[in-house]
DNA sequence: CCCCCCCACATGACGATGTTATGCATAACA
DNA sequence: TGTTATGCATAACATCGTCATGTGGGGGGG
């Protein structure tokens, strides 16, 4: 019986704070959230619907950032290598936020388009984000794509790919080197969606050398 | 206490209906599997030391059945449509057993590896498999690879990013169509990789029939 | 100003999960 | 026949999500 809390934010410092369980233990329970929050697993009920409507809203959070961060990259001249440079920062935010990556694009992403249609449009609006960076590269004369979406889902589908099997320690257990068969899938595609060789090739190594300096910087700043 | 049932296949019965549960209900449980065999919960755990070995256990012939499938490809002169082949009956399986699919390439295989080397090996099998394809495609002069193996993990990664996605319901869900962004993803991959924008499109023609042929083949046999 | 209603929350319980301690009945062996 | 080993059932424990019930205090109507 604490003095009826009457906190107007205790919505949002539940979902922080699942969100931050989920990120330090890869899991997050009904009780084991009430007893982080010094409250009852009532909370969640009576805030939510339940467990699945709190991860959704998770999610949704999940796939704001992961927008903003996406967008980050810079428009230049190169627009492969801007393409690259989204794929490269796709991966490094799973890598550092790889429970919530999973939820996101695991099994809660079928019950994510069930819910509020604002949370599949936040899904969506990551998507159009990269189909305007292949844009860019027709535009630029570099490729040559009937349909931007449908290469989209191509290139979607190997980044995804990839970063689902890193997650699950797949690289580390045949010891091979996660970022080289990223660099090739990036190669692969450019060159398959019409770029030359050459070209793909100097832009896989500005992205590169973005993508280092990106994760230099993220490792400084959690320091 | 029924008479000692003294039966030498139990463990191949567990192994059955826990494969068998695992595809028609989509989940195993230890009381739903004792349920289906008229046992206790503890035949799992003294034949096996839990769930987990017993997932592994399923986990190891579906990847036999896995590689012995995708195997069953034929070896033409056109070695690109063969690769492609090789791809479609990837996701015949899947999208056929897709909860069996699901544990294979989910969390599942991070603590398969930790189990029997011959697990391990069951799973490389198949992978090894997908070499041997590339390879050929190099070896007919189709394709201009530095590494085989570099090459095939981007593939896979293109191939079972696709299948994750399309499990998930997520082409369902936004109305697209999956065929048309597998096919992306194989006729990108294989120019990317070397071959000719119209040669790719043959393979992808001849392989694209082959592919339906064996649908239908399966479909009937399921009749 | 007071009272009553309402509702957010705590408590405790229910059914499910994987796991395990205990006991028994039977097979295997001396 | 006596002894040991063990495969299995029973029942319990801890965990999970969920919900029925009770309660206490804040907010609106008299």
């Amino acid at each position: 019986m604490p003095p009826r809390s009457d906190d107007p934010h205790l919505r949002e410092r539940i979902i922080n704070t699942a969100a931050q369980l989920l990120a330090t233990e890869g899991a997050v329970s009904a009780r084991r959230l009430a007893r982080e929050l010094g409250t009852s697993t009532m909370v969640v009920y009576t805030h939510f619907g339940g467990m699945d409507e709190l991860t959704r809203h998770v999610m949704r959070r999940g796939f704001v950032h992961f927008g903003t961060e996406l967008d980050r990259g810079a428009v230049t001249d190169d627009a492969v290598a801007d393409w690259m440079t989204y794929l490269w920062s796709y991966r490094r935010f799973a890598l550092r936020e790889p429970h919530l990556y999973a939820v996101m694009f695991g099994p809660g992403l079928a019950a994510f388009r069930l819910g509020d249609p604002a949370d599949l449009e936040a899904a969506r609006s990551t998507f159009v984000s990269l189909l305007r960076r292949i844009h860019a590269c027709v535009n630029a004369g570099r490729w040559e794509v009937d349909d931007v979406t449908t290469a989209g889902e191509a290139a979607w589908s190997g980044v995804h790919g990839h970063t689902t099997l890193e997650l699950t320690g797949f690289f580390d257990a045949v010891g091979r080197d996660p970022v080289r068969s990223y660099s090739e899938i990036l190669t692969r595609m450019s060159i398959g969606l019409g770029d030359d060789a050459l070209g793909t090739a100097r832009s896989l190594s500005t992205a590169r050398r973005r993508a280092v300096r990106a994760d230099r910087a993220e490792a400084a700043s959690a320091r």
